[in-house]
DNA sequence: GTCTATAGCTGGATAGAC
DNA sequence: GTCTATCCAGCTATAGAC
């Protein structure tokens, strides 16, 4: 954990349904709506609440990133496990649901030193789980390591799936279908079909 | 011009100080900082001025991306005319100088409808742009357009950048040396050596 | 742990003088 | 075009009762 608690345990439940109010109207109403009146009310709970347990609001952000940040790796370590890791790999990296908050916390993080070092320790810390499988996974498939090197097709899968994402936030799909066949494709020479896929959540409809 | 001015010439002096301020706090700040009175000091003028001119602060937050996406599209378009394209375009979107302010506009465009609008038409502008010109660029270099889709090469060059760029802005490095050698690489098979680049502004270092 | 109350500040937006 | 004055609302953060 990269933030310091104030007060309150880990577990409270009052505690998990503040991150639960910040995320969700970092989300729907953008960062500078998060404040400790809003938080709170969202919650059900006190303002002062906030401060208890939080003691800044940029504790609170780094609460949300950290909470968000756990349980993205988890379930990308999980992909990486798998007996099919690029499918997995990539169908993580094409889910919509973290998008918007992306957004949020890539504009707050050049403001906020600590979210910002979160944020790059975090990136670090994904792209080093991927580095750390990649190798073994490629040379499993044969792929010649001189021409591929892990990194860049980690940049290739990961990087372009991000980038697609944030043009389909904003409704841009020019030769997304393309892209994404390319891709597909070489997955598929390595891996072959894809035995079982989780079901991928889109993005939501403007409100 | 895609949004509405409330009062004042388009050239007015006071406008554009007003749009610079602006434009500096949501760099330095961020979008939550530009409130009509930090504007106005900072640009030396009175905060009523800037609902003179711009009616609401969505006003102005249209003004300043348009202005910006404005210049932005000229210098893509004398990119893709020069004499080395490809060259001329990668410089273009390897320049650092407007991921902070990008960061700033994704976020709120996702929040205030106006804003995410106009990054939706200028996005899509940029690409259609550079897909006008992709085509006899790549059949004059005798490229494949089967194997590789002007829209495809685009989102490896202009998408793969963007990515690179962001990531950048927030420390990150890993494999971008290579991933940047790949891409030169190809652009090197079909331009050649590159005979003149403007130099490239990169990321200021942090506060 | 949760609450009220409060200090001190900043915000968007407008009315109306000059 | 530019200014002052103003309304009403919101904000972070703390003190202190319960």
């Amino acid at each position: 954990m990269a933030f310091a608690r104030r007060n309150g345990a880990e577990d409270s439940s009052t505690r998990t349904a503040l991150i639960d109010a910040a995320e969700q109207l970092m989300v729907e109403e953008g960062y500078a709506a998060v404040s400790s009146r809003r938080v709170a009310g969202r919650a059900g709970m006190n303002a002062a609440l906030v401060y208890y347990y939080f003691g800044t609001m940029d504790d609170l952000f780094l609460a949300v990133f950290s909470r968000r940040a756990e349980r993205n790796l988890e379930a990308q370590a999980e992909a990486l496990a798998s007996d099919q890791p690029l499918w997995a790999l990539w169908d993580v990296t094409r889910d919509q649901t973290n998008t918007a908050l992306n957004f949020e916390f890539l504009a707050l993080g050049k403001h906020r030193k600590v979210v910002g070092a979160a944020i790059t320790e975090s990136c670090f810390n994904f792209r080093r789980v991927q580095l750390d499988a990649m190798p073994g996974i490629l040379k499993r498939y044969g792929v010649d390591a001189d021409a591929w090197a892990p990194a860049v097709v980690l940049l290739l899968m990961d990087g372009m799936s991000r980038f697609l994402m944030m043009e389909e936030a904003f409704g841009l799909d020019i030769g997304h279908t393309e892209m994404i066949a390319l891709i597909e494709g070489q997955i598929r020479a390595l891996e072959g079909e894809p035995r079982s896929r989780k079901p991928r959540p889109r993005a939501k409809k403007r409100a």
